[in-house]
DNA sequence: GTAATACCTGTAGTCACTAGAGGTTCAAGT
DNA sequence: ACTTGAACCTCTAGTGACTACAGGTATTAC
């Protein structure tokens, strides 16, 4: 990964696992968790088994959260940090990791568009009767009534 | 929930679990899944064991399905069949589950455009380069190479 | 009769964490 | 030096909404 910053230099100050997640927007579970599959190098401990960071570790971290801020995967994540790892490799992959994240992402949208759609339809013709003459029910029980624009009725439909 | 059929007659063909998960749109492993859990009440049973359904439990299937698909969660599935299972109630909790289901879909379209805007302009600022220059690997390195017009930084920021 | 298909139960796996139990270590104050 | 409380450790189990599999039984078609 490209530093921003000047290197950790021998005098470095070492910090616990708490800090490093609190730089990083995360918590400490979330730390060993991913330490344990292997996102993150196994951290160097002090005599009491305590793990301990360098500002190295809050770059590798942050930059996981933020990738998975943005709904990369959890697999995706670990490519990119592959490729970020090599800062002379030709970005093409990274280019189209991020290309074929945001298909998904595009399709997503269009989904809960249309969910979206079809909720305000449902709530605007509900009259405030009774659950017989209730038009979410209605909709709800018949597919048919959908206005259906969109691919809400599809198999893996919310994103 | 509001009859668009006529009663099942006593010569009603009974199909099996097979057949009742085609005709409402999933897999059988999922209606045994509803079964246990209580979305669906326990089946009858042919001699050799296996589950009989009437096209009542196709209406009752397709209604739990469409909700799923809408986007609701099984617990407000649960909530709604027990609204649409009385239908002289007032349906003014069927509104108000949908009005609140309706602003969560908003606020993850919300997150999700804002994610959606943000990945492409990291891919058109990509020149194409190697990776030590890749603006992608940037953005995602550094929070604060984001445009953040929306929330997309924070906590449960996917939807 | 036999072979293919559908069905049964029960358990474990998915994803990305999160929560808790039960114990150890550290840092600050007295 | 001692005590207290926060932070840390490991390990296990739970979340939501299914899905997949193993190992067996029933039904159906030929």
């Amino acid at each position: 990964m490209k530093d921003q910053t000047p290197e950790p230099t021998a005098t470095e100050r070492y910090i616990g696992i708490g800090e490093l997640a609190r730089e990083s927007g995360c918590k400490p579970e979330t730390v060993r968790y991913y330490e344990q599959i292997g996102l993150l190098p196994s951290a160097p401990r002090n005599e009491g088994n305590q793990r301990r960071y360098t500002t190295a570790a809050i770059r590798r971290l942050t930059f996981i959260r933020h990738a998975r801020d943005f709904g990369f995967s959890v697999e995706a994540v670990r490519e990119l940090l592959q490729m970020a790892d090599y800062p002379t490799m030709p970005c093409e992959e990274v280019d189209t990791l991020a290309k074929r994240h945001l298909a998904e992402v595009e399709a997503r949208l269009a989904r809960l568009t249309s969910v979206r759609d079809e909720l305000k339809r449902m709530i605007n013709q509900c009259a405030g009767g009774n659950v017989g003459q209730c038009h979410i029910i209605d909709v709800l029980s018949d597919h048919r009534l959908c206005h259906q624009t969109g691919p809400h009725g599809g198999a893996d439909v919310i994103g």
